[in-house]
DNA sequence: GTCAAGCGTTTGTCATGACATACTGACGTT
DNA sequence: AACGTCAGTATGTCATGACAAACGCTTGAC
């Protein structure tokens, strides 16, 4: 553990923090193994002396990767690596980005692209005024040749102007929605079962009753305003959530 | 927006940090409305001068509020209140905490409780060695005299000694550990949807071939070791997820 | 052998001070 | 009207310095 330091690079020059380049480069380490699970990281004192670093600016670096998951701290102990396994994965995205990093071959079928007033439970859910405007969605998502998903989503108005129904079959909603400047920061979700109606059961090939996933979401941008409500469904024996926690 | 660090009160003789007062305070004017969704908060320079603190401390106090998604910040125009109704709802708890937190009359029947050599699936969900000794537990859990859930758990046999099926009938299993000295800090979950087999449904109080949702959960401590692996289904009608996801 | 006190270690809290960067609005020019 | 520039504003980064609190280990007393 004498050589941890040495280790690490800093450039001065860089455009790059400082605290972001030490954040770096310690989590290489960990994540190369050189800094294996349970091992115990040199003082915090020690690595800003030795990297001729603040400490503030070094505890800035370490509580980066705190915030990672990466690594524990303890009064009066010392700063210790977490199990490698475990990460934060806590993520905001969309099923189109989940499948294209799953390589799943992701394809879109637009179903319904509208504007119109917002029903009632929309107009809560979005937080608008009763008769506003929204956009309504509703798609058929489908992996490897095969349907997944039932997706309606409804936005207001004004949040992507010229959005388009060709625009949702070739991109996710989400990508679409950034690609208009929209950034989303945070979603609440809930997630349940049910049956297939009739319908949902013919649209996504499965027997009338079969069990589907279900997920409700409001997503939030980074002002706190409600930008989008989805209403999904996913084929049960298709698709799951994976989901980290995080206890504070 | 002139008198906010007037509404803020700190006692420097306290034992609670100041910045954590501070923040606090804030908090209490945000759920208050004192400080409404998308006001903009005094700039962290004023603030500390008004309030006598030094201005790290004060970003401190403020990064406690944008940790917990109250609050916004950026460079060159300032910090802004978040809507009121986003919250960050990462938990890690048991359905236990969660049902009496609902006040739903959590009641607990242990169908099995045994230890003995964990097979192969639960030995490397809890990253074991083949053969060593787990706690497996059957619980049925019920709301309001219902059946709601059906539980099996497993943990490693050291984890919590002298653990007892008394006990999980009594308390949730999260509790119970926090009692044996064992702090949960990260889980990795599953969530998905299934038919209910025979004996779930009757278990269960649901027709054979209901849906059922499902959560499979490995729980690791802080030092990541793999604590307690859960594969739990739930009436579908009954319960759902709720999760928060914040982007980064 | 056991328990408590003390000490060394490490992180946590707080302060003063200074410079850099990103953002917004106003103003001037084309 | 549109675009560019600049100044003011506010957060972000970094530094030096000091004290407090929690933890683990060692030692001494019983």
């Amino acid at each position: 553990m004498d050589g941890i330091a040495s280790l690490i690079t800093i450039d001065r020059f860089s455009p790059v923090p400082l605290y972001f380049q030490v954040a770096t480069s310690l989590e290489d380490l960990i994540e190369s193994g050189r800094l294996p699970a349970g091992s115990r990281l040199d003082t915090e004192v020690m690595l800003a002396d030795r990297l001729g670093l603040s400490r503030p600016t070094m505890r800035q670096a370490i509580a980066h990767l705190v915030d990672k998951g990466l690594v524990v701290r303890k009064r009066g102990v010392g700063t210790q690596v977490v199990h490698s396994a475990v990460r934060r994965k806590v993520e905001l995205t969309s099923l189109n980005d989940d499948l294209r990093r799953a390589q799943r071959s992701p394809r879109t079928e637009v179903l319904a692209f509208s504007v119109a007033p917002a029903p009632e439970h929309i107009a809560v859910a979005l937080h608008l005024e009763p008769g506003a405007d929204v956009i309504t969605t509703q798609r058929l998502r489908y992996a490897e040749d095969e349907p997944l998903a039932l997706m309606h989503n409804y936005l207001p108005a004004g949040v992507a102007p010229g959005l388009t129904a060709e625009q949702l079959g070739e991109q996710g909603l989400y990508q679409v929605l950034r690609t208009h400047g929209v950034q989303l920061r945070i979603a609440d979700q809930t997630i349940g079962a049910r049956r297939a109606t009739a319908a949902e059961a013919r649209l996504l090939g499965e027997s009338r009753g079969a069990p589907l996933l279900t997920m409700q979401r409001t997503a939030y941008d980074h002002a706190g305003r409600a930008i989008e409500y989805g209403s999904h469904v996913y084929r049960a024996d298709r698709y799951s959530f994976e989901v980290s926690l995080v206890a504070r």
